[in-house]
RNA sequence: GGGAUCUUAGCUCAGCUGGGAGAGCAUCUGCCUUACAAGCAGAGGGUCACAGGUUCGAGCCCUGUAGGUCCCACCA
């Protein structure tokens, strides 16, 4: 056994329990028929990522449920891992190359490539490293990255199927783009913000020189593509307009009048410009009156030639230039100020161009009913379950998934062209010859695929699939997966329907998800902010087990939660705590043999009172980890070793370890020894390096994490000793209350008579007399029938069964204590109007459960019997 | 427009299946009591947003109102 370092350190500790750890290879997990699996596999974070403090809590809940589950026996299976993110890399990898002046287009392909690689190679083990530092319990041998070998593999096999069962599909439609990107986006990557703008009112010319029809645009510019005006067909005002045509101004063309149910009569003026290329309604509506899909921009989203005198201009230039003849030729009616939201890039935020394109779309709608029927049978559930609706929500209401992107970082999509004809082929490999006129030179498609394509996967690509691995069957599907409400849709959502699709299973039973870290005045943590704080400069200088402690305590499931330093304080605090106290027993280990085993028989009660205190809580805990009440189930173990363990029993045990000859002193170490030992083990999933150290120390034992998890034993409830040392407590509480009052300090020792007509009673004080001189500064106590002996002033503290009498008759202020007195009188009376009122009512007595029936009436008693002592103490001082 | 969620002590938040309102921090009063002043003991502080309803009983369930936050949505 070694003694602990004096202060709690933890910068000198955490690291060389790491790596004692990974020597260990405790984290590694193979499979074991002989044990039953527990799976989780890791958000992936971005390989150019850095640990935020989203991450921090992300991998804290992750690793306790994997520690937990490990010491219950589980084989637990822990699978880290990285993901390329396709923009978000190669913006940073493009970036890097512009600062040495050199152009990715130039490049090309293949040099860039090479560059992000290398990028990777240099950057994205940094992140790795971080999660270590939080004590993250991952198998670091089965580490993956969305682009390694196996995923990859993955991602062309499941394409591959997607395509020949027709669910993948390439086709010309209209699709968010980003023009600073310079790609297509998915309809989860838009993020839609409120902006204020303006209605511009404008009068398109008839063709037949009857009149003008007036519009509303909130995006004048985009008239250079208009092909056709919408009405309602049951519009009074525009009845008589349908089918004839209007001439667009400064372009000067010809397009017809439709009619059409999309158009709103109550909204603008009721007539709407289409715009078939650039807006995704007016597409559809374009779709079905045949109306000519005019593109007027180009990718970076300036105007292009369709857009006659203004290409080459950038969209808003365009708009103003617009506007500004608009109004010079008399076109212009009005402009009104209008709010409305505006599509922008989630990467940039820059605002997204809708635009038709060609695209590879995965078809949706056969692929999510098994993902919905998933949830609405509860093969799979969220924690907490208000996220059903959401998710559903996404499902039911889904549209075909846009997943190539024109990008180069990522899997490339396994189309090839046949240069001759432009057969499309999509395989495993270059196609040797074209099936269909049979020339040999074949060109792959240039686009890359969404990042989210692979992450989908990655349940069950991390274990091999699509190979039928031993991994795979063993620890797929796997148990939870832990997220932010934030990727739900990007994230959540596709991993579903790929497993069901790829492998027939829910790809995890349930979600946990969590919210975002915000700081202390609730704003979210981001780089232009500069407010976010960093989780390695927290672990630095608080400790890893400190962070974790915070990230979990008080919160949750869902629920965003707010970060103040104050609040690790208190968690290192904590740490301290557990620290000294075991600092306290480990010594007092070294000085007397602690035995190995111990007769329950021979243990007082405080010793039965805490053996069966740990016990419960370790049943309690159990059952909240289970529900994935975190913040619950780490609050029952803080409050267990803090209040019960520390500031009670500790101090209950200090007379017998001090006094040589006490004959219980090898019964309180035992103790001492074994409450401390399941408090660590409660603690452990929570404060990983700290209960390491001490238990380690503690038990000599090699290692916390791989201990059995506490489990819930009848032999350690003590019921009776739990009332007896419960009323100790109290009468403690009352001397100390008393004394409190009086301002007596604890150097001032005195007398305490405890007083009880019942013969039982009086032998639960005699037992626990010793505590009063450890815990109520009495010099001597003396437990009597009546009270006979004790001065007429002595003070009272009225207790249900007893009342303690302490002689402080010079201390004694008498209006003081008649006021004290008369507040207990007043709090009692309130209390017995309480239960009697509870009592008297016929309904409650005949409708509420036996049990709160008994409890009431025990309550009455109680009450009863110290109203009684406080009116007769009452009548002695007046 | 639809949906979710929040409103509990000065601050930040817990409160599991309905059964006498909790924690941390802050405040106040005593204590350097030989594990810990990053500590110990004690105290003050709440019409659980508001209004109804269900129930013997509501912070918790239902309806509505007000305010905040977030998500979704094709009103140009």
């Amino acid at each position: 056994m070694k003694e602990l370092n004096k202060t709690y350190d933890p910068q000198g500790m955490e690291d060389r329990i790491y790596a004692n750890w990974l020597n260990k290879k405790y984290f590694h997990a193979e499979v074991d028929r002989s044990k039953k699996p527990f799976t989780i596999v890791i958000p992936p974070p971005n390989v150019t990522g850095k640990l935020h403090m989203g991450h921090a809590l992300d991998e804290t809940l992750q690793d306790i449920l994997i520690r937990y589950k490990r010491m219950q026996g589980y084989n637990a299976l822990w699978i880290p891992g990285t993901d390329h993110a396709s923009i978000s890399t190669e913006v940073k990898v493009t970036n890097q190359l512009r600062e040495e002046g050199i152009d990715k287009q130039e490049l090309g392909r293949e040099g860039f490539l090479k560059r992000a690689w290398q990028w990777k190679e240099e950057y994205g083990g940094a992140i790795i490293n971080q999660l270590k530092k939080l004590g993250s319990s991952c198998d670091w041998d089965r580490e993956r990255f969305t682009m390694d070998e196996g995923c990859s593999e993955a991602v062309l096999e499941v394409f591959i199927r997607l395509y020949e069962k027709g669910y993948i599909y390439k086709g010309s439609r209209i699709i968010n783009w980003c023009p600073v990107c310079k790609t297509s986006i998915s309809d989860a990557e838009v993020e839609h913000e409120e902006q204020d703008g303006h209605f511009w009112h404008i009068n398109y010319p008839l063709a037949d020189g009857s009149g003008v029809v007036e519009i509303a645009t909130t995006r004048p510019e985009t008239m250079l593509g208009d092909s056709g005006l919408a009405v309602h067909p049951e519009d009074e005002r525009y009845r008589h307009l349908i089918g004839k045509k209007v001439i667009l101004p400064l372009v000067g063309r010809e397009i017809p009048i439709v009619a059409d149910a999309y158009v709103d009569k109550e909204f603008g003026t009721g007539v709407v410009k289409m715009t078939p290329a650039h807006d995704p309604n007016d597409f559809e509506v374009g779709k079905r009156h045949h109306l000519e899909e005019i593109n007027i921009m180009n990718d970076d989203a300036t105007i292009n030639e369709n857009g006659g005198k203004y290409a080459g201009m950038d969209r808003y230039e365009a708009r103003k230039l617009i506007v500004k003849e608009l109004e010079e030729q008399g076109y212009l009616v009005k402009v009104v100020l209008h709010s409305h939201n505006v599509g922008t890039h989630d990467r940039c935020g820059t605002t997204v161009e809708p635009m038709i394109k060609q695209q590879w779309f995965v078809r949706m709608e056969e692929m999510a009913k098994p993902a919905i029927e998933a949830v609405k049978n509860g093969d799979l559930t969220f924690v907490p379950d208000r996220f059903d609706k959401i998710y559903l929500h996404w499902l039911e209401n889904i549209r075909d998934w846009c997943i190539s992107r024109q990008l180069w970082w990522g899997h490339r999509i396994p189309a090839y062209y046949c240069d001759a004809c432009g057969e499309v082929v999509v395989a495993r490999e270059m196609p040797g010859v074209c099936p269909k006129c049979g020339h040999t030179h074949f060109t792959q498609d240039p686009d890359t695929l969404d990042t989210w394509f692979s992450s989908a996967l990655w349940p069950f690509s991390t274990l091999g699939w699509p190979n039928k691995t031993e991994d795979l069957e063993y620890f797929y599907p796997t148990d939870v997966l832990v997220t932010g409400y934030d990727i739900i849709f990007f994230w959540v959502i596709r991993m579903v329907f790929s497993g069901y699709e790829q492998t027939g299973k829910s790809p995890f039973h349930h979600v946990l998800i969590h919210g975002l870290v915000r700081d202390s005045l609730g704003r979210k943590m981001s780089k232009s902010l500069g407010n976010g704080i960093d989780p390695l400069e927290i672990i630095d200088k608080y400790g890893a087990d400190a962070l974790r402690l915070t990230l979990v305590t008080g919160n949750a499931p869902g629920n965003d939660m707010r970060f103040y330093m104050e609040r690790v304080e208190a968690s290192r605090n904590f740490a301290n705590k557990v620290w000294n106290a075991s600092r306290f027993i480990l010594m007092n280990m070294e000085r007397a043999q602690v035995p190995e085993s111990m007769d329950l028989d021979s243990l007082t009660s405080a010793d039965k009172w805490i053996l069966s205190k740990v016990n419960t809580v370790a049943r309690d805990v159990t059952a909240n980890m289970d529900k994935f009440e975190l913040g619950i189930a780490v609050q029952k173990v803080y409050d267990f070793i803090w209040e019960e363990f520390c500031d009670w029993y500790i101090e209950m045990v200090k007379p017998r370890l001090y006094q040589e000859e006490d004959t219980t002193k090898a019964a309180a170490l035992w103790t001492l020894k074994k409450v401390l030992g399941n408090a660590l083990k409660l603690l452990h999933p929570f404060m990983p390096f700290i209960t390491e150290e001490i238990y380690c120390n503690l038990t000599g034992e090699e290692s916390v994490m791989i201990a059995q998890w506490p489990e819930y034993k009848k032999e350690y409830a003590f019921e009776a000793d739990e009332e007896s040392v419960e009323t100790i407590k109290e009468a403690v509480r009352s001397i100390r209350n008393v004394r409190s009052g009086m301002n007596v300090p604890p150097s001032k020792k005195a007398h305490v008579y405890v007083v009880s007509e019942k013969q039982e009673v009086r032998e639960v004080f005699e037992k626990g007399k010793v505590f009063f001189a450890a815990l109520g500064s009495a010099s001597a106590v003396t437990v009597q029938a009546d009270k006979s002996g004790i001065g007429e002033d002595a003070v009272p503290a009225v207790m249900a069964e007893a009342t303690i009498y302490m002689p402080f008759a010079e201390l004694v202020d008498r209006e003081k204590e008649l006021l004290r007195l008369k507040k207990e009188e007043e709090r009692l009376t309130k209390e017995l109007a309480r239960v009697n009122g509870m009592l008297n009512n016929e309904k409650f007595v005949s409708k509420a459960p036996a049990n709160k029936i008994a409890e009431e009436k025990e309550k009455l008693e109680k009450y009863t019997q110290m109203m009684a002592q406080v009116k007769r103490q009452l009548e002695g001082l007046e």
